[in-house]
DNA sequence: CTCGATCCCTGGACGC
DNA sequence: TGCGTCCAGGGATCGA
């Protein structure tokens, strides 16, 4: 659930409430999800955390020695998954379920990392190997030009909502603001990425920046049980005119919204305002009549 | 290159 | 009340 807003939210509180403590210590609980936890418990140990900054869907704590040795920059990389959290909590609080890193910090608190379903994932990188993990991500949605955008999408065939969701193409879009943006600038999910003119593009583009902007405003979107470091849950759900919004009217022309399955994704769109593709109205007919027997088993 | 399918994982919704 | 089943989804991986 944690997109680039999201994400966005939680970092710019860590950056306030944490920023410049030092770690004195690391335990770990389960680490499955972590690329090489005895990395961490050897590195974390003596570093400040320097600052906090998002990274498309991830955060990254920029780490310094104590002494600078060289200039190696040094990064605890973090993403959320779907139901991660990672905020300051005073040691002598009791640990929440799944709580599964502690960082002890130098002022009586903790940094801790809570996430049910482990689909975050952590990682300390260092020097070139940390420069190589950033270097698979694509474009900054928020910064990206209309130029660069254009052509990382026209250049593949692949269906836009999957190019959007493809970190490679861009890094923080992910299945609500995909959606969201769609939506507003009236594309069809299913449009393949060279089909789109660039005055299309264009639109969808602003549409994104801008739908992005107004949610870091409103602290995110809070769908299942998401908030920030500081415990606060985001407005941004209520502005939502696609995600999630099935059988409900749109709000531009009136008609249902659909849901279909895009890229493997739920995907919300209006199908008046966002017209098919030619071929993609008698695919879905196809889908329908053979998944229709699978819902009546038992 | 692009696709769908599958897996990872748990909690919440839902049906009975 | 409780149990089983389904679903949510970011990302990796694999075979078509």
């Amino acid at each position: 659930m944690p997109e680039l807003p999201e994400v966005e939210t939680v970092a710019r509180g860590l950056q306030g409430s944490v920023a410049g403590r030092r770690i004195l210590s690391v335990t770990l609980r389960k680490t499955d999800f972590i690329d090489d936890p005895v990395a961490i418990e050897r590195e974390l140990p003596g570093r400040q955390i320097a600052r906090v900054e998002r990274f498309g869907k991830f955060m990254l704590l920029q780490l310094v020695r104590r002494v600078a040795a060289d200039a190696v920059q040094e990064a605890l990389l973090v993403h959320l998954g779907m139901t991660g959290n990672l905020a300051p909590h005073f040691a002598g609080q009791p640990l929440a379920k799944h709580t599964h890193v502690t960082l002890v910090l130098d002022d009586g608190r903790e940094l801790r990392y809570i996430d049910p379903r482990r689909f975050g994932r952590m990682a300390y990188l260092a020097g070139e190997a940390l420069t190589a993990e950033l270097l698979r991500f694509g474009a900054e949605p928020l910064l990206v030009a209309a130029e660069e955008f254009s052509r990382r999408i026209q250049g593949s065939r692949a269906r836009i909502k999957a190019l959007l969701l493809d970190q490679r193409v861009l890094r923080g879009v992910g299945n609500i603001y995909a959606d969201e943006s769609l939506w507003s600038a009236r594309i069809h999910p299913a449009r393949s990425g060279a089909s789109l003119k660039s005055a299309e593009l264009e639109i969808l583009r602003k549409a994104l920046q801008k739908i992005l902007r107004k949610a870091i405003q409103m602290r995110g979107s809070s769908i299942s049980d998401f908030v920030d470091a500081e415990g606060i849950a985001g407005d941004y759900q209520q502005h939502h005119k696609a995600y999630g919004r099935e059988g409900e009217k749109c709000f531009r022309c009136g008609a249902k919204i659909k849901r279909i399955i895009v890229a493997g994704r739920s995907t919300h769109f209006c199908p008046v305002c966002q017209r098919a593709p030619r071929g993609v109205k008698l695919a879905q007919k196809k889908m329908k009549r053979a998944r229709r027997p699978r819902a009546s088993k038992r």
